[in-house]
DNA sequence: AGAACACCTTAGCTTACCTCA
DNA sequence: GCTGAGGTAAGCTAAGGTGTT
Protein backbone atom coordinates (compact mmCIF):
# COMPACT_ATOMS: atom_id res chain seq x y z
CA UNK A 1 0.00 0.00 0.00
CA UNK A 2 1.27 3.38 -0.83
CA UNK A 3 0.90 5.98 1.33
CA UNK A 4 1.78 9.51 0.20
CA UNK A 5 1.13 12.38 1.70
CA UNK A 6 1.54 15.46 -0.22
CA UNK A 7 1.14 18.81 0.80
CA UNK A 8 1.07 21.02 -1.98
CA UNK A 9 1.91 20.45 -6.16
CA UNK A 10 -0.07 17.52 -6.96
CA UNK A 11 1.48 17.25 -10.49
CA UNK A 12 4.80 15.91 -8.60
CA UNK A 13 4.12 12.51 -8.46
CA UNK A 14 5.51 10.14 -4.99
CA UNK A 15 8.31 8.11 -5.77
CA UNK A 16 10.13 7.65 -2.49
CA UNK A 17 8.44 3.76 -2.97
CA UNK A 18 10.14 2.75 -6.17
CA UNK A 19 13.50 3.41 -4.24
CA UNK A 20 12.94 1.78 -0.87
CA UNK A 21 16.03 0.47 -0.74
CA UNK A 22 17.50 3.96 -0.13
CA UNK A 23 15.11 4.32 2.41
CA UNK A 24 16.86 3.72 5.84
CA UNK A 25 15.00 1.85 8.52
CA UNK A 26 14.03 4.82 10.20
CA UNK A 27 12.53 6.84 7.51
CA UNK A 28 8.96 6.09 7.63
CA UNK A 29 9.10 6.11 3.54
CA UNK A 30 6.73 9.02 4.14
CA UNK A 31 6.69 11.70 1.30
CA UNK A 32 5.04 15.35 2.07
CA UNK A 33 5.66 18.41 0.26
CA UNK A 34 4.24 21.91 -0.24
CA UNK A 35 4.27 23.20 -3.40
CA UNK A 36 2.04 26.06 -4.56
CA UNK A 37 2.41 29.18 -2.69
CA UNK A 38 5.62 27.77 -0.76
CA UNK A 39 9.10 27.12 -1.18
CA UNK A 40 10.16 24.20 -3.64
CA UNK A 41 11.32 21.45 -1.80
CA UNK A 42 14.17 21.78 -3.45
CA UNK A 43 14.89 25.06 -2.14
CA UNK A 44 14.63 23.27 1.40
CA UNK A 45 11.71 24.60 3.19
CA UNK A 46 11.44 23.26 6.97
CA UNK A 47 7.91 22.28 7.73
CA UNK A 48 6.45 23.45 4.88
CA UNK A 49 8.25 21.16 3.06
CA UNK A 50 12.10 20.08 4.34
CA UNK A 51 10.82 17.13 5.66
CA UNK A 52 10.22 15.85 2.55
CA UNK A 53 13.07 13.10 2.61
CA UNK A 54 16.17 12.98 0.34
CA UNK A 55 14.55 9.38 -1.27
CA UNK A 56 11.34 11.49 -2.16
CA UNK A 57 13.73 14.13 -3.59
CA UNK A 58 15.76 11.74 -5.40
CA UNK A 59 12.65 9.91 -6.60
CA UNK A 60 10.32 12.76 -8.01
CA UNK A 61 10.60 11.77 -11.00
CA UNK A 62 11.16 7.88 -10.97
CA UNK A 63 7.79 6.72 -9.91
CA UNK A 64 6.34 3.96 -11.96
CA UNK A 65 3.79 2.71 -9.71
CA UNK A 66 0.36 2.60 -11.32
CA UNK A 67 -0.94 3.30 -7.94
CA UNK A 68 -2.49 6.23 -7.86
CA UNK A 69 -0.90 7.97 -3.93
CA UNK A 70 -3.07 8.86 -1.63
CA UNK A 71 -3.18 12.58 -1.64
CA UNK A 72 -3.88 14.87 1.64
CA UNK A 73 -3.68 18.57 1.09
CA UNK A 74 -3.60 20.53 4.57
CA UNK A 75 -3.16 23.81 5.17
CA UNK A 76 -0.06 25.18 5.69
CA UNK A 77 1.17 25.96 8.63
CA UNK A 78 2.81 29.74 7.77
CA UNK A 79 1.94 30.56 4.43
CA UNK A 80 5.01 32.46 3.21
CA UNK A 81 4.54 33.57 -0.56
CA UNK A 82 7.56 32.51 -2.81
CA UNK A 83 6.78 34.62 -5.37
CA UNK A 84 8.82 37.18 -4.39
CA UNK A 85 12.37 36.65 -6.14
CA UNK A 86 14.08 38.16 -3.79
CA UNK A 87 12.68 39.16 -0.77
CA UNK A 88 13.47 41.69 1.63
CA UNK A 89 15.39 39.58 3.80
CA UNK A 90 16.69 37.46 0.95
CA UNK A 91 20.69 36.79 1.56
CA UNK A 92 20.44 39.36 -1.82
CA UNK A 93 20.53 41.72 1.05
CA UNK A 94 22.78 40.47 3.00
CA UNK A 95 25.66 42.54 1.80
CA UNK A 96 23.88 45.43 0.99
CA UNK A 97 23.59 46.83 3.66
CA UNK A 98 25.90 46.45 7.06
CA UNK A 99 25.08 49.42 8.60
CA UNK A 100 23.38 48.32 11.61
CA UNK A 101 21.55 49.21 14.04
CA UNK A 102 21.15 53.09 12.19
CA UNK A 103 18.89 50.78 9.35
CA UNK A 104 15.34 50.34 10.09
CA UNK A 105 14.06 47.64 11.38
CA UNK A 106 14.32 44.89 8.76
CA UNK A 107 16.57 46.05 6.81
CA UNK A 108 20.28 45.82 7.16
CA UNK A 109 19.36 45.31 11.20
CA UNK A 110 22.33 44.62 13.48
CA UNK A 111 20.33 43.41 16.64
CA UNK A 112 23.23 42.20 18.57
CA UNK A 113 24.23 45.70 18.57
CA UNK A 114 23.50 47.80 22.15
CA UNK A 115 23.98 51.15 22.06
CA UNK A 116 26.16 52.45 24.89
CA UNK A 117 23.64 53.61 27.53
CA UNK A 118 22.11 49.95 27.64
CA UNK A 119 25.68 48.37 27.74
CA UNK A 120 26.48 50.72 30.75
CA UNK A 121 23.26 49.76 31.98
CA UNK A 122 24.48 46.27 31.73
CA UNK A 123 27.57 46.83 32.72
CA UNK A 124 26.50 48.14 35.68
CA UNK A 125 23.72 45.23 36.84
CA UNK A 126 27.01 43.39 36.20
CA UNK A 127 26.22 39.42 36.59
CA UNK A 128 22.38 40.40 37.76
CA UNK A 129 21.43 40.08 34.27
CA UNK A 130 20.84 36.45 33.73
CA UNK A 131 20.39 36.31 29.87
CA UNK A 132 22.79 38.26 28.36
CA UNK A 133 21.90 38.11 25.28
CA UNK A 134 17.88 39.02 25.80
CA UNK A 135 19.64 41.99 26.45
CA UNK A 136 19.43 42.51 22.65
CA UNK A 137 15.55 42.08 22.87
CA UNK A 138 13.44 44.22 21.21
CA UNK A 139 12.82 46.46 23.64
CA UNK A 140 16.82 47.45 23.68
CA UNK A 141 16.37 46.65 20.34
CA UNK A 142 13.77 49.87 19.83
CA UNK A 143 15.43 51.98 22.57
CA UNK A 144 19.03 51.52 20.71
CA UNK A 145 17.04 52.51 17.20
CA UNK A 146 15.50 55.40 19.00
CA UNK A 147 18.67 56.89 20.35
CA UNK A 148 20.42 55.90 17.60
CA UNK A 149 22.09 59.20 17.66
CA UNK A 150 24.03 58.72 20.78
CA UNK A 151 25.70 55.11 19.18
CA UNK A 152 26.97 56.05 15.72
CA UNK A 153 29.57 53.34 14.02
CA UNK A 154 31.86 53.73 16.84
CA UNK A 155 29.64 52.58 19.69
CA UNK A 156 27.78 49.79 17.59
CA UNK A 157 31.24 48.55 17.08
CA UNK A 158 32.00 48.68 20.90
CA UNK A 159 28.68 46.85 21.64
CA UNK A 160 29.60 44.56 18.90
CA UNK A 161 33.14 43.45 20.81
CA UNK A 162 31.13 43.28 23.81
CA UNK A 163 28.25 40.55 22.60
CA UNK A 164 30.95 38.78 21.47
CA UNK A 165 33.51 38.70 24.01
CA UNK A 166 30.42 38.04 26.31
CA UNK A 167 29.90 34.76 24.40
CA UNK A 168 33.70 33.63 24.08
CA UNK A 169 34.17 34.70 28.23
CA UNK A 170 32.04 31.65 28.57
CA UNK A 171 33.66 29.73 26.56
CA UNK A 172 37.04 30.41 27.88
CA UNK A 173 35.51 30.47 31.83
CA UNK A 174 34.13 26.58 30.74
CA UNK A 175 32.08 27.27 33.37
CA UNK A 176 28.41 27.68 32.92
CA UNK A 177 27.23 28.49 29.64
CA UNK A 178 25.10 31.44 29.31
CA UNK A 179 22.11 30.52 27.73
CA UNK A 180 22.17 33.05 24.49
CA UNK A 181 18.49 34.21 23.22
CA UNK A 182 18.24 35.19 19.70
CA UNK A 183 16.50 38.50 19.29
CA UNK A 184 13.20 38.03 17.41
CA UNK A 185 14.87 40.23 14.08
CA UNK A 186 17.48 37.62 14.16
CA UNK A 187 15.10 34.45 14.43
CA UNK A 188 13.11 35.97 11.94
CA UNK A 189 15.80 36.60 9.66
CA UNK A 190 16.99 33.13 10.07
CA UNK A 191 14.05 31.93 9.88
CA UNK A 192 13.43 33.58 5.85
CA UNK A 193 17.01 32.48 5.38
CA UNK A 194 16.04 28.50 6.46
CA UNK A 195 12.94 29.16 4.22
CA UNK A 196 15.01 29.74 0.85
CA UNK A 197 17.75 27.36 1.88
CA UNK A 198 17.24 25.05 4.41
CA UNK A 199 20.92 24.48 4.62
CA UNK A 200 23.88 26.71 4.56
CA UNK A 201 27.13 26.64 2.53
CA UNK A 202 29.97 28.20 3.97
CA UNK A 203 29.67 31.57 2.25
CA UNK A 204 26.01 31.99 3.35
CA UNK A 205 26.84 31.22 6.61
CA UNK A 206 29.82 33.34 6.90
CA UNK A 207 27.26 35.78 5.43
CA UNK A 208 24.42 35.27 7.93
CA UNK A 209 26.71 35.63 10.96
CA UNK A 210 27.95 38.66 9.70
CA UNK A 211 24.70 40.11 9.00
CA UNK A 212 23.46 39.09 12.25
CA UNK A 213 26.51 39.57 14.48
CA UNK A 214 26.57 36.00 15.20
CA UNK A 215 29.64 33.66 15.31
CA UNK A 216 29.39 31.17 11.60
CA UNK A 217 28.98 28.58 14.79
CA UNK A 218 25.65 30.04 16.14
CA UNK A 219 24.00 30.21 12.82
CA UNK A 220 25.04 26.85 12.07
CA UNK A 221 23.72 25.46 15.13
CA UNK A 222 20.78 27.79 14.56
CA UNK A 223 20.34 25.70 11.17
CA UNK A 224 20.71 22.51 12.62
CA UNK A 225 18.21 23.00 15.03
CA UNK A 226 15.67 24.08 13.03
CA UNK A 227 15.94 21.60 10.85
CA UNK A 228 15.53 19.14 13.79
CA UNK A 229 12.20 21.11 15.10
CA UNK A 230 11.06 20.46 11.50
CA UNK A 231 11.47 17.03 11.66
CA UNK A 232 10.01 16.59 14.40
CA UNK A 233 6.86 18.61 13.43
CA UNK A 234 6.84 16.22 10.67
CA UNK A 235 7.04 13.05 12.22
CA UNK A 236 4.07 13.96 14.23
CA UNK A 237 2.41 14.32 10.88
CA UNK A 238 3.62 11.64 9.38
CA UNK A 239 2.09 9.53 13.10
CA UNK A 240 -1.20 11.27 12.72
CA UNK A 241 -1.72 10.24 9.32
CA UNK A 242 -0.72 6.86 9.50
CA UNK A 243 -2.89 6.62 12.32
CA UNK A 244 -6.32 7.75 10.38
CA UNK A 245 -4.76 5.35 7.77
CA UNK A 246 -4.64 2.51 10.44
CA UNK A 247 -8.13 3.46 11.44
CA UNK A 248 -9.63 3.65 8.20
CA UNK A 249 -7.65 -0.51 7.61
CA UNK A 250 -9.29 -1.34 10.74
CA UNK A 251 -12.83 -0.13 10.35
CA UNK A 252 -12.14 -1.68 6.32
CA UNK A 253 -11.08 -5.03 8.24
CA UNK A 254 -13.85 -5.16 10.08
CA UNK A 255 -16.41 -4.99 7.27
CA UNK A 256 -14.34 -7.53 5.34
CA UNK A 257 -14.61 -9.74 8.18
CA UNK A 258 -18.44 -9.28 8.89
CA UNK A 259 -18.90 -10.06 5.14
CA UNK A 260 -17.05 -13.15 5.35
CA UNK A 261 -19.46 -13.77 8.43
CA UNK A 262 -22.52 -13.25 6.24
CA UNK A 263 -21.00 -15.45 3.01
CA UNK A 264 -20.41 -18.48 5.99
CA UNK A 265 -23.83 -17.87 7.43
CA UNK A 266 -25.08 -18.23 3.55
CA UNK A 267 -22.86 -20.78 2.88
CA UNK A 268 -24.33 -23.20 5.92
CA UNK A 269 -27.61 -22.19 5.06
CA UNK A 270 -27.22 -24.23 2.07
CA UNK A 271 -26.84 -27.89 2.61
CA UNK A 272 -26.19 -28.30 -1.12
CA UNK A 273 -24.08 -24.98 -1.56
CA UNK A 274 -20.56 -26.83 -1.14
CA UNK A 275 -21.34 -29.88 -3.48
CA UNK A 276 -21.75 -27.82 -6.21
CA UNK A 277 -18.94 -27.76 -8.51
CA UNK A 278 -18.43 -24.17 -8.30
CA UNK A 279 -19.93 -21.08 -7.52
CA UNK A 280 -19.87 -17.67 -8.71
CA UNK A 281 -19.76 -14.56 -6.24
CA UNK A 282 -20.50 -11.30 -7.30
CA UNK A 283 -19.22 -7.89 -5.87
CA UNK A 284 -21.22 -4.47 -6.47
CA UNK A 285 -19.05 -2.42 -7.97
CA UNK A 286 -20.83 0.07 -6.33
CA UNK A 287 -21.51 -0.62 -2.36
CA UNK A 288 -19.01 -3.32 -2.65
CA UNK A 289 -20.71 -5.81 -1.41
CA UNK A 290 -20.69 -9.31 -2.08
CA UNK A 291 -24.08 -10.45 -4.00
CA UNK A 292 -25.85 -13.80 -3.52
CA UNK A 293 -26.39 -14.43 -7.32
CA UNK A 294 -29.01 -16.95 -9.10
CA UNK A 295 -25.99 -17.57 -11.35
CA UNK A 296 -25.00 -20.11 -8.51
CA UNK A 297 -27.87 -22.69 -9.03
CA UNK A 298 -27.54 -21.71 -12.92
CA UNK A 299 -24.22 -22.15 -13.50
CA UNK A 300 -24.25 -25.21 -11.26
CA UNK A 301 -27.02 -26.76 -13.55
CA UNK A 302 -25.97 -25.87 -16.61
CA UNK A 303 -22.24 -26.17 -16.23
CA UNK A 304 -21.80 -22.64 -17.43
CA UNK A 305 -18.07 -21.99 -16.32
CA UNK A 306 -18.19 -19.87 -13.46
CA UNK A 307 -16.09 -16.73 -14.04
CA UNK A 308 -14.38 -15.28 -11.01
CA UNK A 309 -14.51 -16.33 -7.38
CA UNK A 310 -14.76 -19.76 -7.03
CA UNK A 311 -15.16 -21.57 -3.92
CA UNK A 312 -11.79 -23.54 -3.29
CA UNK A 313 -11.60 -27.05 -3.85
CA UNK A 314 -8.94 -26.97 -0.60
CA UNK A 315 -12.19 -25.75 1.76
CA UNK A 316 -13.48 -28.41 4.10
CA UNK A 317 -16.35 -29.56 3.13
CA UNK A 318 -17.67 -31.05 5.83
CA UNK A 319 -17.05 -28.21 8.37
CA UNK A 320 -17.82 -25.49 6.07
CA UNK A 321 -14.86 -23.88 6.81
CA UNK A 322 -12.93 -22.05 4.57
CA UNK A 323 -9.46 -22.20 4.37
CA UNK A 324 -8.56 -18.81 5.81
CA UNK A 325 -4.44 -19.03 5.07
CA UNK A 326 -5.10 -19.95 1.72
CA UNK A 327 -4.70 -16.63 0.82
CA UNK A 328 -2.94 -13.26 2.20
CA UNK A 329 -6.37 -11.76 2.04
CA UNK A 330 -9.54 -13.35 1.23
CA UNK A 331 -10.36 -17.13 1.80
CA UNK A 332 -11.12 -16.82 -2.03
CA UNK A 333 -11.05 -14.51 -4.40
CA UNK A 334 -13.63 -12.29 -5.21
CA UNK A 335 -13.33 -9.97 -8.48
CA UNK A 336 -15.72 -7.03 -9.63
CA UNK A 337 -17.58 -8.26 -12.43
CA UNK A 338 -20.33 -7.30 -14.94
CA UNK A 339 -23.88 -9.46 -13.73
CA UNK A 340 -23.53 -12.79 -14.68
CA UNK A 341 -23.85 -14.18 -17.73
CA UNK A 342 -27.00 -15.15 -18.04
CA UNK A 343 -26.56 -19.05 -19.08
CA UNK A 344 -27.76 -20.17 -22.43
CA UNK A 345 -31.00 -21.10 -23.61
C1' DA B 1 41.37 13.63 7.47
C1' DG B 2 38.18 16.97 7.92
C1' DA B 3 33.73 19.08 7.20
C1' DA B 4 28.90 18.81 7.51
C1' DC B 5 25.22 16.69 9.16
C1' DA B 6 21.80 13.96 12.12
C1' DC B 7 20.73 12.64 16.45
C1' DC B 8 20.66 12.83 21.33
C1' DT B 9 21.30 15.30 25.32
C1' DT B 10 22.01 19.11 28.51
C1' DA B 11 21.00 23.28 30.43
C1' DG B 12 19.35 28.18 30.50
C1' DC B 13 15.41 30.69 30.02
C1' DT B 14 10.43 31.80 29.65
C1' DT B 15 5.81 31.09 30.68
C1' DA B 16 1.83 29.42 32.91
C1' DC B 17 -0.05 27.87 36.94
C1' DC B 18 -0.58 27.37 41.73
C1' DT B 19 -0.18 28.59 46.60
C1' DC B 20 0.16 31.70 50.25
C1' DA B 21 0.46 35.80 52.88
C1' DG C 1 -12.00 39.15 46.57
C1' DC C 2 -7.76 41.19 44.80
C1' DT C 3 -2.76 41.46 44.47
C1' DG C 4 2.02 40.47 44.45
C1' DA C 5 5.74 37.31 45.65
C1' DG C 6 7.59 32.78 45.55
C1' DG C 7 7.75 27.98 43.97
C1' DT C 8 7.22 24.55 40.35
C1' DA C 9 6.52 22.15 36.11
C1' DA C 10 6.47 22.27 31.23
C1' DG C 11 8.02 23.89 26.97
C1' DC C 12 11.33 26.05 24.00
C1' DT C 13 15.78 26.42 22.29
C1' DA C 14 20.95 27.29 22.11
C1' DA C 15 24.66 24.53 22.45
C1' DG C 16 27.66 20.30 23.42
C1' DG C 17 28.84 15.50 22.33
C1' DT C 18 29.03 11.64 19.30
C1' DG C 19 28.48 8.85 15.33
C1' DT C 20 27.75 8.84 10.32
C1' DT C 21 28.29 10.26 5.58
Amino acid sequence: MELALSLGDPSKPFSFLDKTPKLSNKDLGFCMGLGNGFISQEKGDAFEGESRGEAAKDADDKRVSSDPPLQLDLLPFSPVPRAQPSSQLSFLCLTDNQTGSSEAPGRGLDVNRLPLVAAADEAEEGAALSSPNSAVSSFQMDFGLRHGNNGGKREVEVEAERASSRVSDDDENGSTRKKLRLSKEQSAFLEESFKEHNTLNPKQKLALAKHLNLRPRQVEVWFQNRRARTKLKQTEVDCEYLKRCCETLTEENRRLQKELQELRALKTSQPFYMQLPATTLTMCPSCERVATTSTTAAAATTNVPTASATVGSNSDAKTGVLPLTKTRGYPFSLQTRDPAPSPPA
